[in-house]
DNA sequence: ATAAACTCATTGCAAATGCAATGATTTTCT
DNA sequence: AGAAAATCATTGCATTTGCAATGAGTTTAT
């Protein structure tokens, strides 16, 4: 019944796959949790961490740390200043650069979003039991992979 | 010069981060290659697979197995039948499901676009070294964890 | 010093997406 | 049996996204 003309592939086992489904169930957990309660998307979220917790990041900065497109990065800290969360101003040294800063109000949202994100943390961490360290060895192997960028 | 009020917070440690960043690259690996030399896109080539490597799944089976949106499977189901990649039937022992079927030229199709994925599979593989087992076991942990869904 | 090449952030626009609503079927309950 | 609740796939519509183009600023090379 399966297709004589296909490949044996153990599609289950896919790793990209596996960790692509994966990934967004993990993500969608608190995401869900974020939007409807304090009205925060994905991009926003994922902003807001890496200005909270990064060195004063540029757009760019972001783009690259956290693999989000350019313009993903612009349009959701444009919507983070129009709601009063964060700031943007242009860097001295290179003023091409735009640098953003938490705002008071902004500090005080994200202080009460992590909050959420360290108990999903601990979460996963008791699931994991003493294989969490295996698991962070296998993540940094394969991001080291990719991003050596060679396949 | 970090925000004083803000709870300390390991955010380059942060599981649903680090997986989510790793998974998309991963993907767009692949993904760029699929769209330029074979115009398929991510959902199309993963209700491909499904639809190859799967049990005459329909719509709705799709869905649950790759937590793929209802409409997104629709909709990729709706341009590879245009493609003429797949079929379309309805199943006769629930008329309400809609089963998915690969045309010759589908299989063909999805017989080029496995060797790719495979020659990626083996790359990560070989990176992982002797890590691959223990990082199956986390995602299999962490997949189960989220699906009894108690967050 | 000036022009060309490069880097950065934003924006326009077409395509993709998420979500609620619809229509068709099946299951459940009385 | 028959009505109500549930399940499935599709579609409409507003929002989001991706990608190329733009404009501003900086570096490199002549």
């Amino acid at each position: 019944m399966p297709y004589e003309t296909l490949p044996d592939f153990d599609f289950n086992g896919y790793l990209p796959y596996r960790l692509t489904v994966l990934a967004a169930k993990l993500s969608d957990q608190l995401a869900k949790q974020y939007k409807s309660e304090y009205g925060i998307s994905m991009p926003e979220w994922r902003v807001l961490l890496n200005v909270g917790y990064g060195e004063h990041p540029s757009v760019r900065d972001i783009e690259r740390h956290v693999s989000l497109e350019k313009s993903k990065v612009s349009r959701a800290a444009a919507r983070l200043e129009a709601k009063g969360l964060i700031s943007k101003c242009i860097d001295p040294k290179d003023r091409r650069l735009v640098i953003l800063e938490l705002t008071e109000t902004g500090a005080e949202l994200l202080g009460k979003l992590i909050p959420l994100a360290q108990t999903l943390q601990a979460d996963l961490e008791k699931a994991l039991g003493d294989h969490e360290g295996a698991l962070r060895v296998a993540i940094d192997l394969l991001s080291t992979k990719v991003e050596s960028g060679n396949a």
